[in-house]
DNA sequence: GATGAATGAGGGTTCATTCAT
DNA sequence: GATGAATGAACCCTCATTCAT
């Protein structure tokens, strides 16, 4: 707050930011409230519409931001450089953790749902992120075949959405799951079962039968 | 709409909740509008108050009455009478055609979801509803095991929610995968194609390695 | 405020409305404040929207009411029956007293002016009630051509403008015109002769050629 | 543009007065945007108010700089050295071409008198700007009576007055007054037909009776 | 002289809910 | 059981103005 006084609009802008999402993943875009995100930031209300337009522009901007995170760590993850067995099971932990810790992604983009992907439609950036991500997995499926230990013609993109669906409908839908299971979903054992179920279930899909 | 005029309060009762069912699918909880539910049932807006109590009173009718219908659809699959692979088939085609065909089902139960399962929570039904389906699912896999067609220890809860979730992400997620990936994920060749891709994953996923 | 409590939606209705009037004569369209007017009119806010739709829709129910009104008194004129010389000067002054008495009318004609008349265009009723006014302007100039008394070839449309136009000016810059004149334009005197003024102003331009 | 960045004050204030006439004529006082004026004029917002105070007295800025070009363009008749009715004449003519190529002089008046002149009453500069012309007008009218052309007593206020009037009111309300009555007031035929028509009704008026 | 960033009050509008009949 | 009218709080957004540099 003693911040907030100093002039320093990159700051002033993140913090805008940071504060939006938030509110956008505990409460949906329909749902969150500009004047939350204001007092949040610690800035004026007025402040939000001078750097994001309105609360769609803002909205965009939020989500822009955690799809060049999660594909910013996937980069990191430099799945090319390792054995085909090794890079997919690098890239189904990593995407289960990736989830588990980051429960804003996943509102956030159920929100854009709900709104018909109106947002993303308008938005090059996104796109663009993702050819990358793509290719990355269909040269390590291409690999895989080559040296026998993955089945063929699986569509890297088919495969990309299962191992995104094993884990965002159970983290995602935790507070019914768990009531109509009568199980925590979220007690740290059944976190570590749900990893180790995910990893062995991709892996025997993708193996190549005997 | 001559209906509408006679006092039928079963009737009247029915309409709003589909109304709000509708409603609530397409803009969420917080979206949704009591006025144009009570518009769309024919219905004056006080009528609401009077069958439901409240807004949140009428969600979680909606959300039992569709827990209710889709749990029923999934008794009459007989499952028990079916061989254990055969079994597992059927439920994973239902199950991708079942939220293929109510998407209305996904976005009540995102809604729930984002406000953390309050309602939910305070419904003995719809957990009463779950222990069949489960016991069901443990039962197939057991005599799968015993059969020597599925491998050992596959719990049946994880098993349900990687059946439902690889129909769940994929539609519930359509708008925004079908933008990053420049694919139209609902065209007729990628919904069969999906079909196929989830019954191979999860078939594989269970068969006992040779 | 008494009868405020008692529901009689029809006297609500004209409450806002009257209040509507009065304050879009004082401010303008823009300058007009909701709240103001639903507070004058004793009314809660949301009943403005729930009888008018909005903003723009209360300007043109109070512009629409206030062209009825004049047009109506017009009417009770009876120009017919009098003398084609009668019928004018009792126009001409009826207009003149009307404006002087209504100034909320000129001022609610300038806003719609302002705003380049994009809410009567959308209403069919304005326009139909003035074709009488022309009709009956057009009569009462031929009679009076064909007796001799008024010089040919004026044009009602014309005239009627000419007729309004002298006392309009007069009235809706009354304060500009007091300013940079140094004479109070509305002090009794003042007032009794601009009426005179117009009057022989239009009978002197009408009067056939000797 | 380029000039826009070398520092030259005067030609910034002029810039300012002149987006701000612009907009003041288009959306009256309350409707004119601050920002709006200050991007038209190529300034930074901060700068209007170094020069001009605050919007009221930009407004009075603006409302001046027009009183004064229509009175200098006035002036530049040489009413005095002409016969009075070419005199009379050339005013008339003059009045409506001017307010015909000015509309926003029509609506910046309007605005003060929708504010009740509250702006030109504290300018001493207005008042003092008119003398001349009631002085003109009063000379030509008076060489016109001894010349017998025009009739006795007319007051130069009054007649200067219902000049104006004639145009002010056909031209500020235009919008209104085509719609009412089904006519495009300013159709090129339109304007050339209510040119002559007040040209004719203020020369019949001002003759001596036969 | 000039700039971008910041402010707080208030703008029109909409919400779920309840009253009187 | 059913209705239209009414409520007050809160919604997103915009305003003229001023601060720090």
């Amino acid at each position: 707050m003693v911040n907030s006084k100093v002039r320093d609009p990159e700051r002033t802008r993140q913090r805008i930011l940071d504060a939006a999402t938030e509110e956008f993943a505990r409460f949906g875009l329909g749902g969150a409230r500009v004047d939350r995100i204001a007092s949040r930031a610690g800035a004026n209300k007025r402040m939000l519409y001078y750097y994001f337009g309105d609360k769609d522009r803002l909205f965009l901007a939020a989500l822009e931001a955690r799809y060049a995170h999660i594909r910013s760590a996937e980069r990191a993850l430099e799945l090319e450089h390792l054995e085909p067995l090794a890079a997919l099971k690098r890239l189904v932990e990593f995407t289960w953790n990736y989830f588990l810790e980051h429960p804003e992604f996943l509102t956030l983009l159920n929100s854009e749902n709900l709104h018909k992907g109106r947002h993303v439609a308008r938005s090059r950036r996104v796109r663009d992120m993702h050819s990358p991500l793509v290719e990355t997995l269909r040269r390590v499926l291409a690999r895989g075949e080559r040296g026998g230990v993955f089945r063929k013609g699986v569509d890297p993109v088919q495969l990309y959405i299962s191992i995104a669906g094993e884990g965002y409908f159970y983290l995602s839908n935790r507070y019914t799951l768990s009531q109509i299971f009568g199980r925590d979903l979220m007690a740290a054992r059944a976190l570590s079962a749900r990893s180790r179920h995910i990893t062995d279930l991709i892996v025997q899909a993708l193996r190549r039968p005997a």
